[in-house]
DNA sequence: GCAAGCCTCCTCCTTTCGGAGGAGGGCCAA
DNA sequence: TTGGCCCTCCTCCGAAAGGAGGAGGCTTGC
């Protein structure tokens, strides 16, 4: 119906297949839409740091090496000014709550039918958030993890990225040689870091970094 | 139909319903049975040190404060003369053989009917092990955890539990405090751990075990 | 312009970690 | 009984971690 010319719309999913599915509805839903495709967080960055004035990223929650919020936490804190959108095949309203909280615009099940998925990104791209219309985010509030995700939504992208670097276990020394600093910068980060996730050593950080980051799917599994 | 006097089993299971139908099974299959109830890990060990020469364990992977095969990795470590059959609604094959690997003696899917049920809890009596007959546990082998897997068998009692405490955040201090034990000790057992686990912190470490605990429902859900 | 936030880097200091190497006692199986 | 394994503990040492406190340069927004 509507056109909507000159979109450009990231597609960030590490199943091609679904890539394809997906780029052929948003195809047919938006006249001129320009849609690149990435497999992987390292693909989405790319792209992103290409300054190509992306519209819209369409995030799977699960990519490879990025469990749970992590990519969704990265992206967030690394381009802050580029929505995006989660596509996830699970609908749970805990799943959904805690993307929002992580800066979401909006939570696409995979399930929805190309009606439902151009509402949806209509109105993300219009600058309102959008969810599934069956999901009271008001309700089921803090968990045990909300302050956590709220104390991590507080880090700067930097912190975020010496956090991610944290949680595979690197020196203070190996994320200054990464981040191309000195290692006083890197500890200085860190100490923000412990700061600001109310923890006292790195250990406790990547354990409480973990927790949000594959919590979730333990209350659901088994 | 047999009579099976005086065995002594331990059922451990968070939900107080699937322990009271479990019991009931469980005492219309064997004659005598004496039959503790655990909701916790700590519970389980509390009774298994009260040295009342329990027969068997049946564990829930799924147990509060223990993730994934954490709990029968202490179990096994701590008691490991008694047999323990991990007691799962999930029976996909790579769990199976991930618990038999931490040295389980059987798999008991909650599905199952309770014919099978009290064959494969003979069959552990009789001192074999026992696993769903449709499970190849000689397929899917060696994929990346595996080699973890093994390593993590290789601690001994004392150190899986500095290594649990290790996944806690705690300092060496704190751990000798907990064990009651001096901090040359602990330093002795974490300096073993990260030869075993082939890392060289103590936030790697941290990380393998999370990875072993949690890794697997990870590739499940979603 | 100016404040605020972020990133960067510095010094000085204490604590914690982790390795190397040794050593004694307890327990169990060959 | 004699290894072997485990747990315990020790010293000496260098490296890493983390706190306290400060500081300059950089954007962004008021």
């Amino acid at each position: 119906m509507a056109t909507n010319p000159g979109y450009r719309f990231v597609i960030a999913d590490d199943h091609p297949l679904f890539r394809g599915a997906l780029r052929q509805t948003l195809e047919g839903l938006f006249d001129g839409v320009v849609i690149a495709e990435a497999g992987s967080l390292e693909a989405v960055s790319k792209i992103l740091e290409e300054g190509d004035e992306i519209d819209l990223v369409l995030l799977d929650l699960n990519m490879p090496g990025v469990r749970g919020y992590s990519g969704l936490m990265y992206l967030r804190a690394q381009f802050p000014t580029v929505p995006v959108v989660v596509v996830s095949a699970n609908e749970d309203p805990g799943t959904i709550r805690r993307c929002m909280e992580f800066g979401a615009a909006g939570f696409v099940p995979k399930s929805l039918g190309t009606d439902t998925i151009r509402e949806a990104l209509s109105t993300v791209m219009a600058g309102d958030l959008w969810t599934p219309a069956d999901v009271d985010l008001a309700s089921m509030p803090a968990d045990e993890t909300a302050k956590l995700v709220q104390r991590l939504s507080t880090l700067t992208p930097q912190q975020v990225r010496v956090l991610m670097m944290l949680s595979e276990g690197l020196l203070n020394k190996q994320i200054a040689y990464e981040l191309g600093v000195s290692e006083a910068t890197v500890k200085a980060h860190v100490s923000a870091i412990l700061q600001k996730l109310g923890v006292e050593s790195r250990t406790q950080a990547v354990i409480a970094a973990s927790k949000i980051e594959v919590g979730h799917w333990q209350s659901v599994g088994v």
